[in-house]
DNA sequence: AGCACGCCGACT
DNA sequence: GTCGGCGTGCTC
């Protein structure tokens, strides 16, 4: 072995996780150059980070004394090809940072510098003097004995032998003996899965001709194409999935299908163990470091035939992958939001190319960008109209609360609407996307309203906790006796939430149960997943909830929906607000009358007449998007431009208009592009901070990257801008 | 992003 | 007199 303190000293450059888009370089002695991604252990200022070599370098060297690598924490990269063409690519495209994409794509655990290998456990094993023991001879120690007879086959972890009630004296006295030692290794894995004669633990259900028609079509993909599987819910989307991923897994490949945050259920990942015999893991928040390293291993090492996780999981190293599956492709929780802003449907849809195989993207309400390009050939596209199992077609109905009295923003019809159905003993949902018991407070004397005063936003009155909240920074304070202006006692709440929602009901339908799903009322672990089953299990006759109770949930038993305000999103400074109701509300009729009972959506409005609302009721989803695309069209606003959004925010208003204003002046006049600012943002001030913003149109993606890359310089070099907080969105999707 | 250095207010 | 607030500047 070869001494390393012979080798020759080299010069790398190193990525470190940092939010800066720079490279640093570190000197490192050894015989053979660091292959590219390795992890490396490196003093850094006062403290030491995990970075990833980039390459050696090879340009003039700074004038300055280099510090040495402290550890190089890998022999090869831990990344496979496809995963590190994938970060690399990521970096590109979104601008950032590539040690911080990098430190993205992986486990906390192998972030922080932990080897990437299974914890060890602690078992205990027969020694060859053990072995040759005769059971029969222990007679006297039926403990002894039996601890023998279960170590004959394979060496157990502590807990397989408390379980059978085996004590540490007994074990004691065995390791005496010389006859049982402990071992550290690594938990077995199973057979390899491939081996088995079939993928298959039951049989799939029938399918009708779309679902035939689909599946061949995904199982007829040679090389890498995206297809679009369009279908409402209960159109069998997840039969389609399962039968696509059979010949898959048949084949002995992998399959890696993306969930959106809160869809990923305990449910979801029984419908895939149920169908398949083979090892399915799933990756979530809710699992502790150590376990989402052994999942990711698995995944690495082949030992994971499905992988189910949310967006970060679309980094997940696969040994052989040959399809993957993006369920609902719209939902917003894709795109991370802050730090490496990242949409993991584009980055999935990028390392289905570079592996060349098939992805589907599901969805009953695609995004306007999908669409897109399943409407010009790029993506193909597979429909799925009929519901499956013969359930009904939702009704749907539009109330104008122009001419309705109003109690608790609930109109006499819809009050009416609601007793018919639960007096039939079936079930009510009502939407309402606002938490807490009113979204104001306000004096009855002279109108005051209370305000938050680091944001531009009212206060939420909370009566549970008798408090005043902000939503928008999270301060809070006890609700005042008397108005702020004139001192009147008069206060008096204005509009409603979800909190008053519920008391109205149960005032309005007395005995009746009411069950609130929203942020507070589930912030307790379990609390949610406890709620969601009394609702599926028709404990309670009404159930109100934020958005958060509109997706990927079966209530068999509602047959009656209702959206109780959607006027916010007719008239929205957001362009994607209509395209949103659209899905909300597309979703929402997919929650109504399945099984076999009809089911009815109610819209609550002041603009019955609206076109948007109009299209969407009378023509569906489907119609409503290809209206809204071409509207797209027109104004020049994405999937036909290509945005880039710089926020920037700071305590004083000046320094931040001034900061983008100096980047506006940076921008080029070429054709095809144009910027848009500086603008405040949505929320002018928010938790005490001013925020404006610059939004970037072009007319390509290349352009839009050319412009960066020449920009990005120049920005790092302005003094200014080192006193603002800022950052770039590239593809933004929400303007706040 | 952190972490240190630096210069101004309420406390054992 | 000090502890600590977060503004500013730097990290190979």
């Amino acid at each position: 072995m070869k001494q390393a303190n012979t080798g020759n000293e080299r010069r790398y450059k190193v990525a470190l996780p940092l939010p800066l888009r720079q490279t640093y370089d570190y000197l490192c002695k050894s015989a053979e150059p660091l292959p590219q991604g390795v992890r490396v252990r490196v003093p850094f200022g006062q403290r030491q980070l995990v970075g990833y070599v980039v390459a050696e370098a090879n340009d003039e060297p700074p004038g300055f004394e280099l510090k040495s690598v402290a550890a190089v924490l890998d022999e090869q990269r831990l990344w496979p090809d496809d995963i590190w063409q994938l970060v690399r690519w990521s970096s590109d495209y979104y601008h950032h940072s590539l040690g911080d994409v990098a430190a993205n794509s992986l486990p906390v655990l192998l972030r922080k510098g932990d080897a990437p290998e299974y914890l060890t456990e602690t078992f205990y094993a027969l020694t060859d003097l053990g072995l040759a023991q005769s059971i029969n001879d222990l007679k006297g120690a039926a403990r002894q004995q039996q601890v023998l007879a279960a170590l004959k086959h394979q060496p157990l972890r502590r807990s397989d032998l408390s379980d059978i009630g085996v004590t540490s004296a007994v074990l004691r006295t065995l390791q005496d003996k010389g006859w049982i030692e402990v071992r550290e290794q690594a938990p077995a894995k199973p057979q390899s899965w491939q081996q088995k004669p079939s993928v298959l633990r039951e049989e799939g259900h029938e399918l009708n001709t779309e679902q035939a028609v689909a599946v061949s079509t995904i199982n007829q993909q040679q090389k890498h194409s995206t297809l679009l599987l369009e279908g409402v819910t209960g159109s069998g989307k997840t039969e389609v999935y399962l039968q696509a991923m059979q010949p898959v897994l048949e084949r002995g490949e992998q399959v890696l299908v993306l969930v959106p945050e809160i869809g990923l259920t305990p449910q979801t990942l029984q419908r895939f163990k149920e169908r398949f015999d083979v090892p399915v893991v799933m990756l979530h928040s809710g699992m502790s470091d150590r376990e989402r390293l052994n999942t990711w291993l698995d995944a690495k090492h082949g030992h994971a035939a499905i992988i189910i996780g949310t967006r970060s999981a679309v980094f997940t190293p696969c040994q052989k992958l040959g399809l993957i599956v993006v369920d609902e492709e719209h939902d917003l929780s894709y795109k991370q939001q802050d730090g490496f802003r990242y949409h993991a449907r584009d980055i999935a849809i990028k390392r289905a190319a570079l592996l060349n195989i098939p992805l589907v993207l599901g969805s009953a309400t695609a995004s306007l960008e999908t669409l897109n390009n399943a409407v010009s050939k790029r993506f193909h596209w597979l429909k799925l109209g009929q519901r499956a199992g013969g359930a009904q077609m939702v009704k749907h109905e539009l109330i104008d609360l122009k001419q309705q009295p109003i109690k608790a923003g609930i109109s006499k019809i819809l009050q009416e609407q609601i007793q018919v159905e639960i007096e039939r003993g079936n079930q009510v949902l009502l939407f309402l996307n606002r938490r807490g018991f009113a979204p104001a407070l306000m004096c009855h004397e002279c109108g005051w309203l209370a305000q938050c005063h680091r944001c531009d936003a009212y206060y939420t009155v909370h009566k549970t906790h008798q408090q005043l909240q902000c939503h928008h920074c999270g301060s809070q304070q006890r609700i005042p006796r008397q108005c702020g202006s004139c001192g009147s006692p008069q206060m008096i709440s204005h509009g409603v939430g979800t909190e008053q929602l519920e008391h109205s009901l149960k005032e309005m339908f007395p005995g009746r149960g009411v069950l609130r799903i929203d942020r507070d009322s589930t912030r307790r672990k379990g609390q949610l997943d406890d709620y969601l089953q009394k609702a599926t299990n028709n404990e309670y006759p009404l159930l109100v909830g934020t958005q958060m109770l509109a997706k990927g949930h079966h209530f068999p038993n509602v047959t009656l929906v209702a959206l109780l305000d959607v006027d916010g999103a007719l008239y929205s400074a957001d362009f994607r607000a209509a395209e949103r109701l659209g899905q909300l509300y597309t979703q929402v009729a997919g929650r109504a009358g399945r099984e076999h009972k009809a089911g009815k959506v109610v819209l609550q409005t002041h603009h019955p007449e609206h076109d948007l609302i109009q299209d969407l009721l009378n023509n569906g989803y489907s119609h409503f998007a290809l209206t809204a695309l071409a509207e797209r069209q027109q104004s020049e606003l994405p999937p036909f431009s290509y945005l880039a959004l710089f926020r920037a925010e700071a305590t004083d208003r000046d320094s931040v208009v001034q900061a983008m204003t100096q980047i506006q002046q940076l921008m080029p006049q070429v054709d095809g592009a144009f910027l848009l600012g500086p603008m405040p943002a949505l929320m002018e001030r928010k938790a005490g901070r001013y925020r404006y913003q610059l939004l970037l149109h072009c007319q390509s993606r290349k352009l839009r990257f050319q412009l960066i890359e020449h920009l990005l310089p120049q920005i790092n070099a302005l003094p200014l801008l080192k006193k603002v907080r800022w950052s770039l969105d590239i593809d933004p999707q929400d303007f706040s």
